[in-house]
DNA sequence: TTGAATGTGTACAGATCGGTAACCTTTTTC
DNA sequence: GAAAAAGGTTACCGATCTGTACACATTCAA
C-alpha cells in the first residue's frame, strides 16, 4: 500500500478532532499526537480544511459501517430493526470514547451552509435520514418520509441529550418513543 | 443605569458568538464589532471565558422568556401548550439569524464535562427539560418524567435537523410526533 | 545504480490569539 | 467644581495559529 502513513495520519487526526473540537485543534499538536511531521502533512492535504474533510469522510464510512451492522445483528424484519436502532445508539453512548456527534459539531463550528465541511456534515445526515427512512418503507409504513424523519429526530435528540443532559436515559426514552410512533403508523 | 456599557457588550458579544462560535470569534474581533474597546471588557470580564459565561446566561434569560411567552400566548391548557411549543420552534427556525441551539453548540466546543462552559449549557437544557415536565404532569401523563425526557429529544432532534437536513421540515414533523406520543400517554 | 517518491527535522514567516501597561478623556457623583 | 469611576487609545507581550522553505534520510523500482 503507497498511501499508509496517510491513512494512519487521517485515522489519528481523525481521534483528535473528535475528542478535542476542530478549532482548538492545532496542526502543531496534530503533529505530536500523530507523529507524521508537518511537512508531510502538507503534502497529502493542501490546507486544515482537506485534512478535516478526510477525517470526516472517513468518520462517516466507519461510523455508518459499524451502525448499520450492529442494527443488523440484533434484529431481522425492518420493524424490529428501527427499534433495534435506539439500542444501538444506547451502546454508543456507553463508550467510554463517546463525545457526541462528529457530525453535528462540525457544523456547529462551520455554520455557513455553503462551507464544504458543513455541506459535508449534511450528507451524512441525509445518508442517516436515508437509512430510516428505507427501513420504514420495508415496515409497510404509511408515510415512509415522515416516519424517517421522525425517528431521525428522535436519534439526533437523543445524542444531543446524551452529551448534555445527565438525568436522562436518552437511549430508552427515545426507543420508548419510536415504538409508540412506529405502533401508530403500522397498526 | 451604572453598567449600561457592559450589558450592551454582553449583548453584542452574544450576536457574534453566536453567528461565529466561541473559538471563532477571538477579542480583536468583539472590539470591531461591539465598539468596545479591549481594556473595557477586560475591566469588566477577567478572561474570555468570563464574558461567555455572561453571554450564555443573557441568552438563557432572552431565550426562555421569549419561548415561555410564546407558548402561553399560542395555547391555554398544558396539553396544548405542549404541542404548541413546536409551532414555537418553527417560529424560531424560520427567523434568518437562526444558527441552532447556542447552548449545543457550546456544549459541542467546550466538552469536558466539568468546564464551566458545558455545565451552563447542561443548566440549560435541565430548564427546559423542567419546564417539559412540569407541562406533562400538569396535562396528566401518566409518567411525566418519561413524556417530557421524549419531548425534549423530539425538541433537540428538530433543532440540530433544522441546522442540518434542509430537506426535512422539522418543527411539522416533531409536533406531529409529540401529539402522537401526548395521545398515546393521556388516552 | 540512479532517481523519483515519500518521509523527517528544523527553522521560520506573517497573522492572530488572549491578555496587559500606561496614559488620556468623558461622564457621573458628591 | 473636584474627585472618582468608567471608557477609550495605543502599543505591546509571549504564545499559538496556518502554512512554507530547505536540507537530509529512506524506500523502491527501472
Amino acid at each position: 500500500m503507497r498511501p499508509n502513513k496517510r491513512d494512519e495520519l487521517v485515522r489519528k487526526a481523525l481521534q483528535v478532532f473528535y475528542r478535542d473540537g476542530f478549532h482548538a485543534t492545532g496542526m502543531d499538536k496534530l503533529v505530536v499526537e500523530t507523529g507524521v511531521s508537518k511537512t508531510s502533512m502538507y503534502k497529502h492535504f493542501r490546507t486544515k480544511e482537506e485534512l478535516i474533510l478526510a477525517a470526516l469522510q472517513l468518520r462517516d464510512e466507519n461510523f455508518r459501517k459499524w451502525f448499520l451492522q450492529r442494527v443488523d445483528e440484533l434484529s431481522d424484519t425492518p420493524a424490529e430493526q428501527l427499534i433495534a436502532s435506539f439500542d444501538v445508539l444506547g451502546e454508543w453512548f456507553q463508550e467510554d470514547s463517546f463525545r457526541g456527534c462528529m457530525f453535528i459539531k462540525a457544523g456547529a463550528e462551520y455554520q455557513e451552509q455553503d462551507h464544504p465541511i458543513h455541506v459535508q456534515a449534511a450528507e451524512h445526515k441525509h445518508l442517516m435520514l436515508e437509512f430510516l427512512t428505507d427501513l420504514a418503507r420495508k415496515a409497510g409504513a404509511r408515510d415512509p418520509d415522515a416516519l424517517g424523519c421522525q425517528l431521525l429526530l428522535l436519534q439526533e435528540g437523543a445524542i444531543v441529550t446524551a452529551v448534555l443532559v445527565k438525568s436522562c436515559d436518552p437511549a430508552r426514552d427515545a426507543k420508548a418513543a419510536a415504538q409508540v410512533l412506529l405502533d401508530n403508523v403500522l397498526a
